[in-house]
DNA sequence: CCGTCATGTCACCTTTCGGTTACATATGGC
DNA sequence: GCCATATGTAACCGAAAGGTGACATGACGG
């Protein structure tokens, strides 16, 4: 299986993924694999070049975009792989969960935490 | 099967993944369920009181994280359902991805777009 | 060549994020 | 009642996000 994801790697897909316009940018590159920049812009009438590529350099940035210089244009592929490796470590983390056996733990409320000695003055505040 | 999430229940729930100190808030509550805010707040030495108190209103309006108060302290759990929902989501949406056929095709980097007719000036830029 | 087109980059602006300190409120226990 | 504790809230601050317009570069094509 391929390395988990790091940390800042994570934080970075997330990211990307935290935002409406981006995550159609993605839809475009899958209905059209191989568009160039222009072309991606042509589906966003309230937003200009410049802030696509800044979302395209995001989703590079978290490698949900690959791209490939071709001329004097750029064209843009989605790439599924950091989405497949949190749907993998996902299925790992959470399959307990989804059983249903820790959750019905979970939402019993009498499962308090241990009462807790903090220094004076509780957390700084 | 419930509701699919809205684009800013979207929003939501990636944003509030995309922060490593709240992730690790959310493994501090699977651990710890029911732990209260100083509790948390205990796990985080380079970070005060209030600063984790945005992070849990962060994941609580992402519905990650629910609380319960009780007396003068808010009880907190981890909700798996919004992952759950993403996962489900996911599933479906590119199973055919992960399946490789799709993938291959994608790579292959002769699919360019067809030639696109875009008004003069390009994409104003 | 020379103009057009696709892209890249720069400087700027406004809003949001993520943290802080200080203060306010409310509960629990002696 | 009184005081310590747990949480909430307000005001502030620097940095990063997300947008803009203007300009630079470099490839295509007549």
């Amino acid at each position: 299986m391929a390395p988990p994801l790091q940390p800042d790697e994570m934080d970075a897909v997330f990211a990307a993924l935290a935002s409406e316009p981006r995550r159609r940018i993605l839809d475009v590159l899958k209905k059209e694999p191989g568009a160039n920049v222009n072309r991606v812009c042509a589906f966003f009438d309230d937003m200009g070049r410049v802030a696509v590529m800044k979302h395209l350099a995001a989703l590079e940035g978290a490698n949900l975009v690959v791209s490939e210089k071709s001329g004097r244009e750029r064209l843009l592929w989605f790439n599924p792989v950091p989405i497949h490796m949190i749907y993998d470590r996902w299925t790992t983390e959470f399959s307990d969960y989804w059983a249903g056996r820790l959750a019905r733990m979970k939402y019993t409320l009498e499962n308090a935490p241990v009462p807790i000695k903090t220094r004076k003055g509780g957390h700084r505040g």
